[in-house]
DNA sequence: TGACAAACGCAACTAAGTTGCATATACTGG
DNA sequence: CCAGTATATGCAACTTAGTTGCGTTTGTCA
């Protein structure tokens, strides 16, 4: 079973405090990456508003602990995940804007193209960003 | 051979503008997708400024013409490059942030995930971002 | 050459993200 | 259980990318 920020959080005996706890909450429960916005309007549904100063710094320090990840849509703005998920893309509706987790085989391919890379150009691969766009099924 | 942005907009018949002339110049001989800022420094070394809001729109012109194309690198701002350039992706080196062009075989690949996609998940993929990360020749 | 649409500049604005500094809070050892 | 310390938080001010409204200029075509 896929762990949790909350229990991860534990386990590593690192400080808790509100502001931690939350967006590790939210993060676990989200169906999609969250930006800074997305997040402040959370904290403030819930009573518990934040600065976004502190949100960022949050977000750095679980990123630091590899916790979370960053997550690009060429939105302008960042997204962030639970790092615990497993490694996956995304389909982004330009419609609707729904969000759907997709999990490429096997990543051979992927492992391929980095290969081909590294022998064609001599540079050696560490990460990639690949989201595809489109529309879901309902919009279609 | 490739045709530059100056020849399709004199082919186009597009109204000519010094903004219009620069910013395609500029573009054409990109070795790699330039940002707004990058675009205006650009303007002022060649003694001939224009405000963001024109290149901005400019911009968007070129893209409305199918002649420019927006690319994300993932820093919070949006670079363009010729969309004359055959389809092709990025390797960004995260030392020096040198840009290579890198074009992945014929594409199979990338159109037998798009299918897989369409199977599994109902979606209708139009487009998709994919870029590399990691170590330059030089860098690593 | 004059009229009209397109292009342009300017000012003011929004939104994401950052920095410095002062204050508050969570954990530690005594 | 309390005090000290490192860490977390808040606040204000700032930076950078990008947008909007509006008035003025410029390119093109009749």
């Amino acid at each position: 079973m896929l762990k949790t920020l909350k229990e991860k959080l534990l386990e590593l005996g690192l400080r808790q405090t509100r502001l931690r706890a939350l967006l590790a909450d939210f993060l676990d429960s989200a169906s999609e990456p969250l930006s800074v916005p997305e997040l402040n309007r959370l904290l403030l549904k819930h009573k518990n508003q934040a600065n976004k100063t502190s949100i960022y710094r949050e977000l750095a320090f679980l990123i630091k602990h590899d916790l979370v990840r960053e997550v690009e849509f060429g939105e302008g703005k960042k997204r962030y995940e639970s790092a615990l998920l497993p490694h996956h893309h995304h389909l982004i509706c330009q419609k609707c804007q729904q969000v759907t987790d997709v999990t490429l085989g096997s990543g051979a391919e992927m492992i391929a193209w980095e290969k081909l890379i590294s022998a064609k150009a001599g540079f050696k691969v560490t990460n990639h960003l690949l989201e595809f766009f489109g529309f879901c099924q309902k919009c279609r």
